[in-house]
DNA sequence: AAGCGGATAGCAAGCGCTTTCTATCCAAGA
DNA sequence: TCTTGGATAGAAAGCGCTTGCTATCCGCTT
């Protein structure tokens, strides 16, 4: 019922081997025998059986991308960029690898499910994209994890994430310069003038919440505005999810708390525009009464209105990149470590403090 | 050096048949050996191999998921969805399946080949999202490959496209009431008072593109709006790629052709922006001295200023959906098609023309 | 007491492909 | 003319798992 190597090859009066050989490429095969079996695949229909190759070759074409929420056009642009470069059938090399992305929701417990299914089908890479769980029992748990994939010839990318403690393994790591991101937005708005400025963190744990509020905090502690006379920084941060309701939320907290805040820096410009309409809807006029800023500059920050000062990090190319280290196609960056860097964006829901 | 079923089965001084119906779960296996087993396995950290049982089961747990674009939320919202119903980890059913996202780009050849990628692997099911493209001979080409992948034993599921010509497959279609909504978008326009309306359409031969724009002029026909006194239809009508840029080109071009328009409506929410974009450039005031409408209502169309009046398309419903029936978790609806409704919001973005 | 049948477990035959090792063939060198 | 070796093609041994069929063990029935 289903045509297998063997019919190919009898219909072209081959060897399977040698049909075998005729679709992978990699033996010499003469010119006029691969033609005949290159027919009889077509007349016949033929389909390689995945599975069987995988087994006898020992090795998949499939490329896991873990991402957290596939739904964010932050990952689904990474994850879009990895997967035009792997060489599955949308890249340039025109391969047939294919990719499997991975939804963890941000569980850490789906995380190294996904792991472990990737490790089952013995996946060729694996691409984490994404702030990582700052605890240390999971990251351990995923370390170890990496470790037997990496030992089983899987090859491990972080895009976006922080190294590995232990980074015996050959991973390669991209990772974002959260820090000095987010140091570089509020120096920006501290040249601007503002003084008091509230901050709607990501959630707990994550390494891209932490980074980005200490980048935030060292702008405040070098420029002397963390301590002196300004309240305590806790009391002008609130955490929560990626989300825009958190952003809203969390803005209407931070008024809140502080009525005479004149800037608002949000975890992400989902947040952001969450922050925004919370905003809006008080009365406020962005950046006359408050100043509003984001982090990522996603493709829709440039249609807010006004248009949304943020910190542009380069989705597309970390992606394209993890996914041409994924397969091997560059060489992983001396130390296994590169840091991509972060742009400010100005534009215009940032302005001086008019109280 | 890898672990195996037998390695397994040694330890717990078992058959390897046994540890795998362990593993599989459908077939008696008395509890005592059952422990002995699993604990083997943890001993071992064995992990199953999946491309063998794969094939020896001559089954997959891969559903592949087929979209356009996976940095566009509107398909990242839906794969999502497929992704959590599935029985993934991050399921309710918390199986093992795994999604593959497969990222066409709107290529027809890179629709064939994933489809060719997934028969290879032996998908358990495949989706196919987003709207279909016009040309015949793609359609019949992509029909073929579903019919044999169907043969194969693979779910075939459309979510978001017009059900299969030849739908003798036994394909379960979710399909878009795209032009009712296009029509009742228009009749908003319409009784508001609009009569010159400009509309940024999708890349020609798209079914999504065609239905919505027959809806707006269907609209416009029953209102007598179409034919008397209004120029020519086709020239208030600009294609492009459902992207920004294309809506901000293409408002430039309609503003061109007719600096009259009162009302310009988009293919999509994400081409909205752009087309606002160009507007506020022009400086003209929305909705004041001309409306915009959308179509999705994709997460941040709530979030543009003004907010945006647009189509509701229950896009996460539908790939929850859509998955359950990749799945066999629910039954196809009768004829093997649902038709999902689309619902007006109406919002800021539009107001009674004032000239 | 002999017979039966349900409940478990094992045997062994593949699943469809890759790949090592061998066998052939033929042109060129000695 | 005989040898030598590069270029191709084939034989066959798995890869690690699933599953139909068979074997065994017991507690009961008759």
């Amino acid at each position: 019922m289903t045509v297998t190597l063997s019919d190919v090859a009898a219909r072209a009066q081959v060897s399977p081997a040698t049909v075998s050989r005729v679709l992978n490429g990699n033996y010499p095969v003469a010119a006029a025998t691969r033609e005949r079996v290159l027919r009889a695949v077509d007349d016949l229909d033929y389909v390689l059986n995945g599975p069987a190759s995988s087994l006898a070759a020992a090795t998949s074409d499939l490329v896991g991308i873990l991402v957290n929420d596939i739904a964010d056009p932050f990952f689904g642009i990474m994850a879009g960029a990895v997967q035009s470069e792997i060489g599955g059938p949308g890249g340039r090399a025109g391969g047939e690898r294919m990719a499997v992305v991975c939804n963890t929701g941000g569980s850490p417990e789906r995380e190294l499910t996904y792991l472990t299914l990737l490790q089952r089908q013995r996946a060729a890479a694996v691409v984490l994209t994404g702030g990582a769980l700052e605890d240390p029992a999971h990251a351990a748990a995923v370390s170890a994890k990496l470790a037997r994939l990496a030992d089983a010839g899987t090859r491990i990318v972080l895009c976006g994430r922080p190294p590995l403690e232990d980074s015996d393994a050959a991973t390669a790591t991209l990772t974002f310069d959260n820090r000095s991101g987010g140091r570089r937005l509020t120096e920006h708005l501290l040249t601007l003038g503002h003084r008091r400025i509230g901050y709607v963190a990501g959630p707990m744990e994550r390494t891209t919440t932490r980074h980005r509020l200490e980048g935030h905090r060292d702008a405040l502690a070098a420029s002397g505005t963390g301590s002196a006379g300004n309240g305590d920084q806790e009391e002008l941060t609130v955490h929560g999810p990626y989300t825009r309701q958190s952003g809203y939320e969390a803005t209407l907290e931070l008024l809140r708390r502080a009525p005479d805040l004149t800037a608002i820096v949000a975890a992400n410009d989902t947040v952001a525009l969450g922050a925004s309409a919370a905003l809006r809807e008080r009365g406020l006029r962005i950046p006359d009464d408050i100043s509003v800023a984001g982090f990522d500059d996603l493709p829709f920050s440039v249609d807010a209105v006004p248009a949304l000062t943020t910190v542009r990090l380069p989705l597309h190319e970390a992606g394209a990149r993890a996914g041409r280290l994924a397969t091997g196609a560059e060489a992983p960056p001396p130390g296994g470590v590169a840091t991509i860097g972060a742009e400010l964006m100005v534009r215009g829901s940032t302005a001086p403090p008019c109280r």
